[in-house]
DNA sequence: GTCTTGAAAAAGTCCTACCTTATGGGTTTC
DNA sequence: GAAACCCATAAGGTAGGACTTTTTCAAGAC
């Protein structure tokens, strides 16, 4: 996922990130950067970087003669990549997942309907692709064939949008399936239902169906909800 | 808005962010730290923080022998509030504006539906508040307060929903609408409809009615949509 | 007893100086 | 023409000292 390696202030990150979003400091807690300086064994110049960088997710508050001090959670930037990665990763996974999923469930319908009306010819057709390769991957076990099918399939449908803040989802959604095959619970083959779905998602696209291609999404998008038991009675 | 003034890098950010998220730099573009450092007249080391927030932002990336380059606008983390802000300031506005209320109407009216089932009878309470405070400053050019309550609304709406994502977003929706009131024009009183569409709001979220809270909200979103010729057909 | 004042301590902030390391690109070699 | 080799370059990292702000707390004034 992260490439980490991206200067020894990336290292500390890698480590310091995950533990503050994982609450193992809780809010108001105070570090100093010295003291981390010499826990991570580097220099203070490299640590202020890695503060600097906290502070910009609004993770940590950096004041004179206190120190560094942990942020509530409601006032961190939850929409950061990095941030989600480190929630997703460590033991606010749950609750991360959750927030996520009802989040594409409102994105993603909309972006459905937009995609119907602004996709390329390209769009689509690479959209009917990706729904033949979820049907060829239905069966057998195929489970990481079908991933890779269904985050592009996703990701185009976000990206043709045009809508750039929908399309940076991708990412978002891209972790969230791949999360669903690989950390959680997935032996079986893909619901049918889903992959039925997806189709008919992409022809409506192709049609230039907005209506049909929002409520095909929200069909999706419930079925994800559902998945961890996040009632909409 | 942004306090602007922690640290002597943030002074720098505040410069080289916006004229990055302008465009002043092309993609590709190249910058060095040694110069950017002479040229705010700065050390090495604040400078390096900054590049740092810069490149947690994905506004650059930073490459030895190369240098700090500029990624492309697709790649930027366009949910960090600090970046939302740089791009309402300089001269992405009005798009940073469309793909906003864009965002706004596929989000809140979930939201509201959410805050109908999850709102506690103090939230009521403020909501409705709010509401008449919106009558009541919505005749005699009482531009601000109304603007104060309107803001006040949305953020209970996005709080009460329960999903901390949505409730992150109530910093952006604040901006959005004083932005219309402020930045764009705004001469008269606010639509009686819109008034009387948040009332109703209100009203279904205590009744707890998530359909009709959901549906009121989507035409409040739709009229945001409108102002913007944003064709919704 | 309460309020003001001011000094001291703590921790971040900024700077300077110097060294290390990776790498893109040009040059040589085969 | 491809592969190996060099080197100038710009970022990466370290060390430490001087400065600033903010908190705390104690002494003195009322």
């Amino acid at each position: 996922m992260t490439i980490g390696g991206r200067g020894l202030h990336g290292h500390v990150l890698d480590t310091l990130g995950p533990s503050i979003t994982a609450g193992e400091y809780p809010p108001g807690s105070v570090l100093r950067t010295d003291e981390l300086a010499q826990r991570f064994e580097v220099s203070r110049s490299v640590m202020r970087e890695a503060v600097r960088v906290l502070e910009s997710m609004h993770l940590v508050e950096s004041r004179r003669r206190v120190g560094v001090t942990v942020r509530p959670k409601d006032e961190w930037n939850v929409y950061d990549p990095q941030v989600i990665r480190w929630r997703l990763a460590g033991a606010d996974r749950p609750q991360q997942l959750r927030s996520l999923t009802v989040l594409r469930s409102a994105i993603e319908p909309v972006a459905a309907g937009l995609a119907a009306r602004h996709a390329t010819s390209e769009q689509c057709a690479a959209l009917t692709d990706c729904a033949l390769g979820m049907i060829a991957t239905s069966r057998g076990h195929q489970l990481e064939g079908y991933l890779l099918h269904d985050v592009a399939f996703h990701r185009i449908i976000l990206t043709a949008s045009g809508n750039e803040m929908f399309a940076r989802l991708g990412d978002v959604v891209a972790e969230v399936l791949s999360g669903r095959t690989h950390h959680d619970v997935m032996f079986e083959d893909p619901d049918p239902a889903a992959v039925t779905l997806h189709v008919r998602l992409a022809e409506a696209v192709r049609a230039r169906d907005a209506g049909a291609a929002e409520d095909l999404t929200r069909e999706i998008t419930v079925g994800a909800l559902h998945e961890l038991d996040i009632l909409a009675p």
